[in-house]
DNA sequence: CATTAATCGAGACGGTACGTCTTGTCTTGCA
DNA sequence: TGCAAGACAAGACGTACCGTCTCGATTAATG
């Protein structure tokens, strides 16, 4: 995570004790009282830190809520064998991931305030979408290696169907994410394989 | 939309242009200032008039948020004869929501705090939710009346997908919706239709 | 007391069941909960009527204090034979006025609007400072009259005296008003035998 | 003054800067516009801090007007020689005081809400009237040992009395206290002289 | 070892939004 | 017209939050 000011080389240097209670509070406050409660006073409260070792670190308070809550949350999707399983293990991975409360507390937050800060969208798109986006395409890229798929598809919608279908449910609608992944890996890879 | 306090029978009736003053400001100022520039103190003079006015309609910001840019925008869908022509509509239909700024940033800056606030949650999914839902299954109703589809789709997932993927694209990816609709309605199509 | 509005001589009559309402929620609540209990809103409530029916009948907030807490609160001093005994009364008289919370109150709270409202401190000297200087040299009078007084004092500096005494006993030093007539009479009687 | 929380010994000491600026602030609002015009907001614009440096400082708009108007406003008389004298250049100072606007709209301002406030009423006594009757009983004692009176007479009669007297004079009566301090004086005297 | 420079916790600072309250006016329907 | 009820515009209240700054005390690396 590119840092507010880059520490310097001299003088004491930063603690690394103080940014992992910098995550953890931030993760802890999102959970507990959501967006609302995320005060940068109850972070550095929680933490047992000052408000300048936060501001010494991000610029601002959506910079450390996408380091604590956005930043590193997407892993590599496993080679199951086929593009079904693939798909299954993704939509488990990004249910359980959306189903964190400081995750999608953080997450939502946010959105909000991407339209008008545009800076935020960069470092939101770098963060999250970029790698969600690569991972989704080598998914899809082995699936056609495989000889499962004749194309490779629009990565792009399928990224947004994919992502944007559990977002809705979870969020949007607020149903029970249990038995998604397999409904939805069903209905996207039926809507893949019928692609010409 | 449900009041603060519903309006007694007795006393001043509450005045139209009050109301109709309220929604107009909130849209204005959600869409030149975004979810960051709408007060209520800048409602209040943008609209003409007190603080009281507005807080004696709604309980808190969001609801007055809710019912300005949220209560409804839902259009029913016009049969134009088949469901992918029913689905491009559709999809058209809900990017041209999200596309106004003072509804996106309105809707976007709700969603954070749906997380934490139930009764915000029961009526967002009350005016927004339902109608899309109920909306949705009219399409699919049709097409399986037409024959298109040999059995009524899972309406839930379907909601889901579709008005996910656009909330994606738009707001998480914010990529241009320009061909959307027809790349969307085309792979939901393919989807539904290869559904045994 | 001299109405916001006269009231016009056709139509429906004022009721005096209303201004002995008003009249009589402002003492109760200026006794109950002082200067600050003391608004519009609960002064309609108590007396069961419409804020409208205030403002008929008095312009401001202080016009309502001032007919319910000071109008007609200066009663004629009785002649005991003596100069020591009329002060005594007299002094009587205005500890019994001012220890009343609603007089107390409404008078103080109006003191601190003296200041910046001629109109206000105009009527308020009619109402109160008026007949009690009249009651003052009326005793004085019998005073010279009878004899014990060798000529006519200065009237307004008694005046002063005399009623600040009893204002700064009661509310700035805030002291037990049980002895205070006989002693300030005596000291006062003395002040103006004194005078050559 | 006692403070709303009192400053603790870590972090950033308050600023003295600050403690002046919101005093100059009051004093000048308090002459300008009076009691009315004197609102925590515009104490803040003109003295150009926040809100907050106020309420760090004072629990309540009374607090901060007695630190302003009232505190440390009671010099010592110096000693004329003669009782009549040291009472003249006392009736000029109480005189002086009461007359300067900011002092008089601030003390009016708090009297109406003395009554239903023991705590400031507390405050009050211990600012204001504590000194004002340590000084006074000075004047008084220093006329005994001159010879001049014959006994210590009763202190707080006299309190009462001659800073009663100003009071209803200035704001009661709201007469010109141009000669009052001779006339009160010569009065007072007298009254002492003859008490036996 | 002594100096230097950035760190740390704590909390004050200016600015600003919040939701509530109050004042004096206005607008209903009923009497 | 008067009346009870209550909506209206304006604006103050005291609280909370953000991002910056200032204090005295630490803590490495450098001279």
């Amino acid at each position: 995570m590119a840092r507010h000011r880059s520490p310097s080389r001299t003088g004491r240097p930063r603690e690394a004790r103080v940014d992992e209670a910098i995550t953890s509070a931030t993760r802890e406050l999102l959970a507990e009282a959501g967006h609302h409660g995320l005060t940068m006073d109850a972070v550095a409260r929680r933490a047992g830190i000052g408000k300048a070792a936060i501001y010494r670190r991000y610029a601002t308070k959506q910079e450390m809520v996408l380091a604590a809550a956005v930043e590193g949350t997407v892993p590599a999707t496993p080679d199951t064998g086929s593009l079904l399983g693939d798909l299954t293990v993704l939509a488990e991975t990004v249910v359980a991931r959306l189903s964190h409360p400081a995750a999608s507390n953080g997450l939502l937050g946010l959105l909000g305030e991407l339209g008008t800060d545009a800076a935020l969208a960069g470092r939101f798109a770098e963060l999250l979408i970029e790698p969600e986006r690569a991972g989704d395409e080598l998914v899809l890229r082995r699936a056609v290696d495989r000889g499962e798929l004749a194309a490779m598809p629009d990565v792009e919608l399928f990224h947004a169907v994919f992502g944007g279908a559990v977002l809705s449910w979870i969020f949007v609608s607020r149903l029970d994410p249990a038995d998604l992944p397999a409904r939805l890996a069903r209905f996207t890879c039926a809507a893949l394989r019928a692609e010409r």
